[in-house]
RNA sequence: GGGACUGUAGCUCAACUGGACAGAGCGACGGUUUCCUAAACCGUAGGUUCCGGGUUCGAUUCCCGGCAGUCCCA
C-alpha cells in the first residue's frame, strides 16, 4: 500500500465521516526530520475544528501499531514527520528492483499520443536553433512511451512555400553543372542566399520569375515538382544523418506539403460553420471575444497559412490515429499562433487535447540567431566540437605520465561521441524549456558538474564496481535472495531517492518538462558520489557488501533507464 | 497601445504545484588519490527570491499594482 494511502486510512480512523481526498505523503524536505512528511493536518484543521497540533496528534496515535512507520512525530505547526522501518524500505527496494521498467506506471496504455517536434525547413542545415525542439521533443516522446503510450513522432518539416519559388528558379540559373550533379544541402543554402538576393532587386524581373515558379509547382507542374522533390529527399537525408548522431528516431515526415489537398475542404467547413467571414479579401476567423485577435485562414492572394494546415493536420491525425492528445513542441514565439488555432479546432468540435509544449528563445551573444545575424553555428559543427572536446579527455585519460599521447581507437571515438553528445543534450534538457538560452560553447558542451559526463561517469563507476565483483553487462552478480539491508544515512537517502524515479518519471510527463526528471537523475547521482565516496563496498563484510551492491546495481538501473529516456548514452567504461 | 513569458547567490539554474533554516552547478578560497574510476568527494564564503501591497497559521510559489528584459499582435 502507497505511503499516502496508510496516512489517508489513518486521517479517515481519526476523524470518521471527514472527506480526506487529498492526502498526500511527501519526501522530507530535510532528513533531520524524516524520512517523508505529511503536511495535510494543517489543512484539515479547520475542517476538524481543532487546531493542527491535535490534529496531527490524533493521526498519529492512529497510526500506531503500524508495521511500516518505525517512527511518526508531529513537529512545528502541525508537521506529521515519518520515519519508515528498514523493513519496509527493505521491501520497497526488492519491489523496485523486480519492477518491469523500473517501476513506470503504465498509465498510457492503450492510449495513443501524437508528438510534432523538431520540424526543420527544408533545404537548410539544421543550426543550433535547432537542437531545442529536437531534443526536448525527443525526451517527451520517450517519456511518454515509457509510460505505455503509442507514440507517433511526426516531423512536420517545412516543406513548402514560397521559398521554394526561389530555389527552383536559382538551381536553374545561379549553380553550376557540377553543384546541381552533386546536389547538398548547402549548395541549396547557398542557391537560395543567392537567389532571394536577385529577388530583391529593383526591377523585381527576377522576383516575378521566382513567384511563376513558384505557381507552376503548386499547379503540379512535372518538372518543377520533380526538383522540389529532390530538394526534400535531400533534405530529408541531410537531417536524419543529424538524427542518427543525437539518436532521435521518428515514425513518419509529414511536412506541410502533405496536407495541401486537405485545406481547401477545411476552410469550406469553416464557411459552412459560420466561423470563417470575409474581411477585406481574406478569410478570417473572429477570436475577439476571447481576446485571442483575428486568425486569418485564407489570404487575399488565395493562398493558405499555417492556421490553415495546422487544423488540416489534426483534421488528419484525429482521423488517422485517434490520439488521446496531441503534443506541439515549438518555440515560445508561437504561443499566440497555437492559442488560435485550438481555439477554432474547439469550435469545429475536436475533442482531442492540443498542448503546445513552448520553450525559450535561443539566442547568442545576445543576438537572435540568423542568417542575417552571421551568428548561425551549424549542428553538425556544435556536435563536431562536442566531440572533439570529449575526445581530449578520454584520450588525456588513457596515457601515462610522461609516455608519448596514443592513436584514439575507434573505441574512443564512439565514447566521446556518447559523452560529446550526452554534454549537449543534457544541458538543453537541464533546464525548465521555458528559459531562454543564450548559447555559449562553454555552457553547451559542459563536461563537470551538472552535466551529462557527470551522471555517465556515475553509471560507468557503478559498472566498473559489478564488474569486479564478478557480474557482466551491468547485471548483478547477486543471488536475488540477498536482501536490501539500508545501514548508513547515506545509503538510507539514496535508497529513499531511488524509490522516487516512477514518480519524477510521471511529473516530468505532466509537465511537459524532461527537466524535472534530469533534476531528479542529478540529485540521485549526487546521492551516489556521496555514498560512493564515504562507503567502502568491494571491502566490506561480507552481508554489508552483498547489500550495498544491490543498491549499487539498482541505482545503476535507474540511472541508466532516466538517462535513456532522456536520450542520452550509458557507456558502461569511461 | 493590447497580450504572453521571464526576473532567485558574481554567473547559469533548482525548489516535487502553498510548507520547516530558499538549494545545486560554475567561478573564488581551502582540503581529499600507496584505498571500489579525482569527469569525483568534503569544507568555507556568497541571498531584502526585482519593488510595493493583499490572501494565509505559513508566500519564491496564489491575487492586485508597479518596474525591468525578451517575444508576439496591431
Amino acid at each position: 500500500m502507497e505511503l499516502s494511502e496508510i496516512v489517508k486510512a489513518a486521517f479517515e480512523k481519526a476523524y470518521p465521516g471527514e472527506d480526506f481526498g487529498g492526502v498526500r505523503v511527501v519526501p522530507a524536505t530535510d532528513p533531520k526530520f524524516g524520512d517523508y512528511q505529511c503536511n495535510d493536518a494543517l489543512k484539515f484543521a479547520k475542517k476538524a475544528k481543532s487546531n493542527p497540533r491535535e490534529v496531527g496528534a490524533k493521526v498519529a496515535e492512529a497510526l500506531k501499531g503500524n508495521d511500516v512507520f518505525e517512527k511518526v512525530e508531529i513537529a512545528g505547526p502541525g508537521f506529521l514527520n515519518l520515519t519508515v522501518s528498514s523493513a519496509w524500505l527493505a521491501s520497497r527496494l526488492a519491489d523496485l528492483d523486480a519492477a518491469e521498467k523500473c517501476g513506470i506506471p503504465q498509465s498510457g496504455e492503450g492510449k495513443c499520443v501524437v508528438i510534432d517536434y523538431s520540424s526543420p525547413n527544408a533545404a537548410k542545415q539544421m543550426h543550433i536553433g535547432h537542437i531545442r525542439s529536437t531534443v526536448i521533443g525527443s525526451a517527451i516522446d520517450r517519456i511518454f512511451r515509457s509510460l505505455g503510450y503509442r507514440v507517433v513522432a511526426d516531423n512536420h518539416l517545412g516543406d513548402w512555400g514560397t521559398q521554394f519559388g526561389i530555389l527552383i528558379k536559382g538551381y536553374r540559373e545561379l549553380l553550376t553543372q557540377e553543384e546541381r550533379d552533386n546536389l547538398t544541402v548547402a549548395n541549396l543554402e547557398k542557391c537560395y542566399v543567392l537567389s532571394a538576393a536577385k529577388a530583391k532587386e529593383e526591377d523585381g524581373l527576377w522576383k516575378e520569375s521566382c513567384k511563376q515558379e513558384l505557381v507552376k509547382l503548386q499547379q503540379g507542374d512535372k518538372d518543377n515538382l520533380a526538383l522540389w522533390k529532390r530538394f526534400i529527399d535531400i533534405s530529408i537525408g541531410e537531417f536524419d544523418r543529424m538524427y542518427a548522431k543525437l539518436g532521435v528516431k521518428f515514425d513518419t515526415y509529414r511536412g506541410e506539403s502533405y496536407y495541401n489537398d486537405t485545406m481547401p475542404g477545411v476552410v469550406k467547413k469553416l464557411q459552412e460553420m459560420g466561423l470563417a467571414v470575409e474581411s477585406e479579401g481574406a478569410l478570417v476567423v473572429n477570436l475577439e471575444e476571447e481576446k485571442l485577435g483575428v486568425a486569418i485562414v485564407r489570404k487575399s492572394d488565395g493562398g493558405y497559412n499555417y492556421t490553415t494546415s495546422d487544423l488540416a493536420c489534426v483534421k488528419t491525425r484525429v482521423e488517422e490515429y485517434d490520439p488521446e492528445r496531441i503534443i506541439y513542441v515549438t518555440d515560445a514565439r508561437q504561443q499566440l499562433h497555437f492559442k488560435q488555432w485550438f481555439s477554432i479546432a474547439a469550435k469545429m468540435g475536436y475533442t482531442t487535447k492540443l498542448v503546445h509544449v513552448p520553450f525559450g528563445l535561443m539566442s547568442y551573444q545576445g543576438k537572435a540567431i540568423s542568417t542575417r545575424e552571421g551568428n548561425l553555428i551549424k549542428l553538425d559543427e556544435l556536435l563536431a566540437e562536442a566531440v572533439k572536446r570529449s575526445l581530449a579527455i578520454v584520450m588525456s585519460r588513457r596515457g601515462t605520465e610522461g609516455a608519448p599521447a596514443p592513436q584514439p581507437t575507434d573505441e574512443d571515438v564512439k565514447l566521446a561521441e556518447a559523452i560529446g553528445y550526452g554534454a549537449v543534450k543534457y544541458s538543453d534538457l537541464s533546464h525548465d524549456p521555458i528559459t531562454d538560452i543564450d548559447f555559449s560553447w562553454d555552457k553547451a558542451l559542459a563536461l563537470e558538474g551538472n552535466s551529462g559526463p557527470y551522471l555517465q561517469y556515475a553509471y560507468a563507476r557503478v559498472c566498473s564496481l559489478v564488474e569486479k565483483a564478478g557480474g557482466t553487462d551491468g547485471a548483478s552478480p547477486l543471488p536475488k535472495d540477498i536482501g536490501f539491508a539500508v545501514s548508513t544515512p547515506a545509503e538510507k537517502r539514496l535508497s529513499l531517492q531511488l524509490l522516487e524515479f516512477p514518480g519524477a518519471v510521471v511529473r516530468a510527463a505532466e509537465a511537459y518538462k524532461p527537466s524535472v526528471l534530469a533534476d531528479y537523475l542529478f540529485q540521485t547521482a549526487q546521492l551516489y558520489s556521496t555514498f560512493y565516496q564515504s562507503s567502502p563496498i568491494l571491502k566490506s563484510e561480507p552481508e554489508v557488501r552483498a547489500s550495498r551492491l544491490r543498491l549499487c546495481v539498482l541505482f545503476g538501473k535507474v540511472l541508466s533507464a532516466g538517462l535513456g529516456l532522456l536520450g542520452i548514452d550509458t557507456p558502461r567504461h569511461i
